[in-house]
DNA sequence: TTGTAATTTCAGAAATAACTGAAATTACAG
DNA sequence: CTGTAATTTCAGTTATTTCTGAAATTACAA
């Protein structure tokens, strides 16, 4: 295994930790990234010098985040493991997971938090917040939702616009009079005013 | 406290851990997040039932990401925090220590060794790939950053938008007949074709 | 200053997560 | 089918992280 190979599988597992991944897991994907072809289970083993069952441990965690591709080969009972060749299609996917298993949850919680009526008015700031975060995280996840649904190349151009899009949006405000009626209302954030009588001071951030 | 504030914290404290941050440190900063005023570390040691040392701890962890206010009061000798009142700047300091801690990183490493030049053939297939993941990163963190230049107005003009910013899109190739000229230049991903002489069949994703 | 309340640090304890080898299960070549 | 190679599971071990109480340090009201 070249030293390039090497440094790029091991900065994986440090990163890996940095995440929710941990090293090993993170290990394993560097290196079916960066493998030509398949590898079966026996080959990681070797290669990161882990056990067997650590190694199908960790499959099993990548392959729960849909992060993997299975081959087999004629004539070879063996099964064999690479990463999706596109590296777009490995960010799709890592994103919805991300979304279903640390997004949704929260915004499930906060909409049937918000729902109930039978709120104390002790709850009333708690309320607040709540549905100042929900309707944020909305209006990401709405968006990158949308626009996940674009082809690759539409995608590519509007990235590489940037914040040059705002030319654009002023051309639509020249053209058409002003934004279009947005489909969710956001409540204007009413900044709740000086919270108490305490003489506080503001040091640091 | 009331019910659904103990809610609130506990779906805090638990999606915390989905993350790379731990139970606690989640707790803490929900608990801030919802209080109407600032809380000071005594008040967060009875509410969560845990030591003071490990609100010290925990506070410690919260400031390095620079998710923090910290107030005093007049003739009280203790130090009282908050969370900053508007959810966009929490969301936006939150990304900006990724990036650092998460991101920043990994692109950097991947610059260094596509610069080495005294790369042996075998690594030739690495080196495409760590290209492919270095232009992605660069070309959505890029997009990010450029973004998150735009006032407050604009951007969520943008984000409610969508997917329907493809029709400004279109409307910019009629009107200037096309893209301009892209700054940093992607390859084009060349579909590796078929790896091996292995006879390979596909099953599962 | 000084005394003391507030905070931080840190070594060790408790809790959690990662990893292993052995045993059980699965799957497929012959 | 059958035998066996490949894989998964799991109980126990090791490693890591989190948390605590006690001691050290800091900071500020008087």
């Amino acid at each position: 295994m070249s030293d390039l190979t090497e440094q790029f599988i091991m900065h994986f597992g440090e990163m890996g930790s940095r995440w929710g991944i941990n090293r090993t897991v993170g290990q394993m994907y560097a290196l079916l990234f960066v493998s030509p072809e398949p590898l079966c289970a026996d080959e990681m083993v070797e290669r990161l010098g882990i056990s067997r069952s650590n190694v199908s441990m960790g499959l099993k965690e990548l392959d729960s985040w849909q992060l993997l591709k299975r081959s087999s080969v004629h004539g070879d009972r063996r099964e064999f493991f690479s990463t999706p060749g596109d590296v777009w299609e490995i960010f799709r996917r890592l994103a919805e997971q991300r979304h279903q298993r640390e997004i949704a949850p929260t915004l499930s919680m906060l909409r049937t938090a918000l729902l109930e009526s039978d709120a104390t008015p002790e709850d009333a700031h708690l309320r607040e917040r709540m549905r100042e975060m929900h309707d944020l995280i909305e209006l990401l996840t709405g968006w990158f939702r949308e626009v996940q649904k674009l082809d690759r190349g539409t995608l590519e151009r509007l990235l590489k616009l940037g914040s040059g899009v705002v030319k654009l949006l002023e051309l639509q405000v020249r053209i058409t009079g002003g934004a279009p009626p947005p489909k969710q209302r956001i409540e204007p954030t009413l900044s709740s005013g000086p919270r108490t009588l305490r003489e506080v001071t503001k040091h640091g951030n």
